[in-house]
DNA sequence: AGCACA
């Protein structure tokens, strides 16, 4: 056989060495820095822990970020897995950066300060010619980069004996958010969910801790946000998101 | 499109 494995989108079949810090572009620009950097976050850190996320609002760097990581398996898998991952509604496209961030320079003890860096004396390969392979989906695009998420919620086992019926839940505009931590506000998840599109409110009902309804203008908003938060640590442990029975 | 470190 052909010993060739599809060499994914981004990282080497770019010429660019596998890094801790992967480079993201195609990023929705309209979104503003501080929430487009906690988006990042939410959404990346499934995969390892980050040290930094860097992103800036000049003309020749809007839509683009950096996402620091502990080790380069952590980048890797985040490269791979999130790869056209739709993020604020466009598919964000990730490379190994091509640099040593500053962060790990530092930590290094290589970090050279800006304006007395010299260029790297090795000239970088002849670029080979690239072919465009197209085989993305990796994680299958939006689908089910989650495992579980689109899980069925537990059944209430307030029924008897019946047929066990599972329960369908049908995609809709309201979320369904569980283990929270039981101190946590509604004021607190607004912060994460209102980021995303469609945003309408958090409800939490007082005598159930740890679990609230968010509420988006449509199914294919609330969709987004899922995917986006899902697992996502507020405290301690990972929320868990579905959709509201209706 | 665009690889930086405010």
């Amino acid at each position: 056989m052909s010993g060739e494995a599809a060499a994914g989108g981004g990282g080497e079949a770019n010429g660019v060495q596998p890094n801790v810090t992967i480079y993201i572009n195609n990023l929705n620009e309209k979104i503003k820095l501080e929430a487009l950097k906690k988006s990042l976050n939410a959404v990346f850190s499934q995969f390892g822990k980050i040290i930094e996320v860097l992103a800036f609002k000049t003309l020749k760097h809007k839509g683009q970020a950096w996402v620091v990581f502990e080790d380069v398996a952590s980048a890797t898998e985040a490269l791979k897995r999130m790869q056209d991952f739709p993020f604020y509604d466009k598919p964000m496209k990730i490379q190994y950066a091509k640099t040593k961030s500053d962060v790990i320079a530092k930590a290094d003890g290589t970090f050279v300060p800006r304006e007395k860096r010299k260029r790297n004396d090795e000239k970088p390969e002849k670029k080979q010619k690239r072919e465009q392979h197209h085989d993305v989906n990796q994680a299958g695009v939006g689908m089910h980069a989650y495992p579980g998420a689109y899980g069925a919620p537990p059944l209430p086992f307030g029924a008897g004996p019946k047929v066990m019926m599972p329960e369908i839940i049908v995609p809709n505009n309201i979320l369904f958010v569980q283990e929270l931590p039981h101190d946590a506000t509604a004021l607190m998840l607004q912060m994460f969910f209102c980021q995303y599109p469609g945003f309408k409110e958090v409800r939490m009902i007082e005598a159930k801790p740890g679990i609230a309804f968010v509420e988006y203008g449509d199914e294919g908003q609330a969709t987004a946000a899922m995917n986006l938060l899902q697992g996502f640590k507020i405290k301690e442990n990972p929320m868990r998101i579905t959709y509201a029975k209706k």
